[in-house]
DNA sequence: TCCGTTATATATCAAATCGATATATGATAG
DNA sequence: CTATCATATATCGATTTGATATATAACGGA
């Protein structure tokens, strides 16, 4: 499954423009999968060779001309053929996480700022999350919204109980440095 | 924050071969960053030209021939220095998250059997967590350790509660669709 | 008023990274 | 006897990132 493959499926819940398609991913679907604009764009013009997306241009007064990308039959197709086939494990990248590992090479207050950033992050996360995901969404939309904040929470949590295991540490390392 | 970056940090814990580095990816840090064959053996010979880490080829009996690399001064500088950053945004693909949010779209027998496979294989990354991650090692490592058992922990919970919500919504696609 | 930032909109490109493949040997399991 | 797995390195096409460029309008602060 390629960013070609989500696109199709964002399209899937209506026609959108590249920019639109690019906030989706943003405001909804980061949290299952990232993808810039360098990616969305040609993305969609190779889905506009194949046919499996149509493409109309509009001009628009006091906002630069756009393209609305609708799927095709053909689309609708071939995305049901991926989403059937084995999802591939999940590749996550966190520079945060990877940091902390090294916790012991930095600072006390360096830690405790990160940890506190990450819980306020999180917080913030969390209340968009359940403000942008009412009750009037279909069950899918609840239930990756609900998975969020779940995952969060958890993490939220983890941090307030176990972050004095970082922080000690942390102190170690500026008493070795002395 | 780079896959250079993090094999300098890998080598801070200790000399290690391309493949140990992989393998200690694999087990251990696949839940924080994620790296293949084809980006770290690149990013060693690298590193290796920057004078950042130092290589001594060993050969062996009954074994391919392994290059064992150290981290310099200059390198253990250098892993400081990018920890240092403001580490950026947390970057994250999941085909399976991906695929539960167009479940409307599947079987109601897919999905149930996807989210069996999901629970099964989070059981058994926290089995696997627990087991090699007892009280003997670091602070830091146990953080990491609690932290995902914490976070897979949370998803398992999520899906048992929740999964009606999708197994619905696939019903009726189901039904819709005969 | 002027200036910086934000939002809308598309496009491009070098650099980073993935994932598959190739090569070689020994051990272990079925 | 054969298949698979573990050790070990390397390469390469394809994918994706993140930064940058371009253009216009709105909005708020100094």
């Amino acid at each position: 499954m390629d960013i070609r493959t989500l696109c199709l499926g964002v399209l899937t819940m209506g026609d959108a423009t590249g920019y639109e398609i690019k906030k989706t991913f943003e405001d909804r679907l980061d949290l299952i999968f990232h993808a810039s604009f360098g990616s969305i764009y040609p993305a969609l013009n190779k889905l506009t060779d194949e046919n499996l997306v149509s493409c109309r241009e509009m001009s628009q007064e006091k906002r630069p001309d756009k393209k609305v990308y609708s799927i095709t039959a053909a689309g609708r197709y071939r995305f049901l053929e991926e989403i059937m086939k084995k999802p591939a494990g999940d590749r996550f990248r966190s520079e945060y996480l990877a940091t902390m590992m090294f916790s012991h090479l930095l600072p006390a207050s360096t830690i405790s700022q990160l940890i506190d950033e990450r819980i306020a992050d999180r917080t913030e996360k969390i209340a968009s999350m359940l403000e942008d995901c009412p009750d009037r969404s279909p069950n899918s939309e609840q239930f990756m919204c609900g998975y969020g904040v779940a995952v969060y929470q958890a993490e939220i949590d983890y941090l307030n109980e176990n972050r004095h295991l970082l922080e000690a540490d942390a102190l170690i390392g500026q008493r070795a440095a002395e």
